[in-house]
DNA sequence: TGGCGTCATGTTACCGCTAACATTATCGCG
DNA sequence: CGCGATAATGTTAGCGGTAACATGACGCCA
């Protein structure tokens, strides 16, 4: 078990004696390699290559002394080099519109928590929701040789279109989150279908007997998913006969945007503006505050609803009806999806994703 | 101008001829790779590999076919071998606590916006307030050879600093974001002293007049900052002679957590618990909105403080009275910190980032 | 006892790109 | 008009790991 002297190989750190005139050899990074670890154990590097991926195949006492040089060095791969020499990758690059305050952080999270066992890393990218900027994104990200890729929702510039189906074709997963739609389809959707979402929206309150429905939409125009929910309300309102009016929130803090969002629509509807569905619940939680500093009902006089499920909004009172989207399951589902894609080699199925309304004490009376 | 034929260099794709018994050769990954550029351009790789990374240096007719060649082949340079053979790494690694409905979120996002526009990309690592896994993900991450590291707060586990030190010294900066304290330095921090900010709420209250003090902490055992605006807080009191209760709230939704820590405190201090500081908005919004339900008036029975300036607190009514720290300009300022080092090859300054204390109705009465 | 299969490890070449040095025009100037 | 400086491009080798093939030691069975 005797630990053999270092090779030979092993580089010289010191200045060497006086060879002038040799190539300047070109230096290494200064990181352990894998071959300072095999001279350590005795060994050639690729048996420590093959114990690092595949403890089983070498002799136990060989296993032992690696084991034993690994610690002593404090190897750490270098995995630039492992993925360039097989292909591979064991990294996932995610492109998400914003993350400050909004429900994609969860959904990273969940990502980052399905992947971290499997040992993938993370590569993320914020496009500010600009399709342009997801396009240069992409191709910086791509640079990296992502084993799988992770992008938000199915509306894409033609350009990362291009990037993603040529990704795909090279035989690398990519995934849609936040979406379920069949038409376009080509790639592994995560997801659920917000137009449908919508017009569940537009059934509850009408279900409650509202005939003047408002939805307030999301000031943000690259928010296509909060178009697409709007786009699902208003044909469902349409198609009972309702009236509907639809408003723009301004953009900047999304709770005062609500706020200002239920005062433009008192200025249409006058003091019973009817039912108000949002595109997120800061919006609406803004509205459902306002509206009690304004001293009106809810839900007597103004019915609201959300979206998001925030967990501000169940602790108001009157609780803010919500739609409850699977935030955090999005991520954790996008993960294994792609854990099985890299697995069977071919891609996953979408994953329709369930979502649910939650009414509450904003659209149903506590006695009902 | 006109474009030379393919060389044959260019790798072949079909079946090749009857070549028995050859040496099967490796395949690459079957992306563009730069010769095939140079190839169309009637130059060699290094050209091509020159004018990506000076476009001065190569000639004005030579860099136009260049240029041609480039979005002929749709070329997109792999990072993993550009950085084996450079050295060098366009990527930043960042660990940070938790995302979900966090404040390290926003960080992220302004980390990410700094990085940005210098082309370096983000490769993120969530440890979930574990130093056990700080230090798993950190060793993962340095495979990839980050040229930067983002650490949050001044606490590792001793393997982690080990690493930290050594990457260090291997000359990658290393930036601990979200702390700033004078003794165990070593890295460059950038964010603010927890100690003061929790000296600065216990003097806000005491300046009202308060002589019972209570601070709700967090129930997340590793979150180190709330901990210490604990004792930051504890050692004012002390200070000033005036009585602490120190309560933990439980773990789970903060919001529930808030309220539920605020019975806690009516349990021990009966109706007019004096007072109260908490770990974070979420928790003193609970507890705000669970003092509305009892109706408990605020801030005469009942004083709330809250850390975080989440847009709720602004819109509660009272409105709570907070810190504000630079949650946003913290990974801004990280952000340039990390290419400020990169530039310069030596370690940048501590950034120290103001807070501020922002009263509101939760602890100032209107009328004053 | 020899031939063959199996297990453990080694050799060689290559992944795609770039540092360092080499080479070849091009040009100004004494 | 020849020579050295300069500009533009090429050649070679190597970054650190791994795929493919090669080798050697051993055991088993006819």
């Amino acid at each position: 078990m005797k630990v053999p002297s270092p090779s030979p190989q092993t580089r010289v750190s010191g200045p060497v004696g006086d060879d002038v005139a040799v190539r300047q050899q070109r230096r290494g990074h200064g990181r352990v390699r894998l071959q300072d670890v095999a001279a350590l154990a005795g060994v050639t590097a690729i048996t420590v290559s093959r114990f690092l991926r595949e403890p089983g195949v070498v002799a136990g006492a060989t296993a032992e002394r690696i084991r034993q040089a690994l610690a002593d060095t404090g190897y750490v791969p270098n995995r630039q080099a492992g993925h360039l020499a097989s292909g591979g990758s064991r990294m996932v690059a995610a492109l998400v519109p914003n993350l400050a305050q909004s429900i994609f952080a969860e959904t990273v999270q969940g990502l980052s928590d399905g992947l971290q066992p499997a040992g993938h890393e993370l590569l993320l990218a914020i496009t500010g929701y600009s399709m342009e900027r997801e396009e240069a994104q992409l191709r910086a990200l791509l640079g990296w040789g992502p084993g799988a890729i992770v992008v938000t929702g199915r509306h894409h510039s033609r350009g990362a279109l291009q990037l993603l189906q040529q990704a795909r074709r090279a035989g690398t997963p990519v995934i849609e989150w936040w979406d379920q739609h069949a038409l376009p389809a080509g790639f592994t959707q995560v997801g659920f279908d917000h137009a449908e979402v919508g017009a569940a929206m537009a059934g509850h309150l009408l279900a409650r007997g509202h005939r003047h429905l408002v939805y307030v939409d999301s000031g943000v125009v690259e928010d296509v998913r909060a178009h697409e929910r709007s786009g699902g309300f208003a044909r469902r309102v349409a198609a009972a006969g309702a009236r509907l009016l639809t408003v723009i929130a301004p953009v900047g803090d999304a709770f005062d945007a609500g706020r200002q969002a239920l005062n433009q629509v008192r200025a249409v509807r006058g003091r019973k503006p009817g039912a108000i569905a949002f595109a997120n619940d800061q919006l609406a939680c803004g509205a459902l505050l306002e509206a009690q500093r304004l001293g009106l009902s809810v839900p007597a006089e103004l019915a609201l609803l959300g979206f998001g499920d925030f967990s501000i909004g169940r602790q108001l009172t009157p609780g803010l009806s919500t739609v409850s989207p699977p935030r955090y399951e999005i991520g954790r589902q996008a993960a294994q999806a792609l854990l099985q894609a890299l697995d069977e080699g071919r891609d996953a199925p979408n994953r329709p994703l369930p979502w649910a309304l939650l009414p509450r004490g904003s659209t149903v009376p506590a006695s009902s």
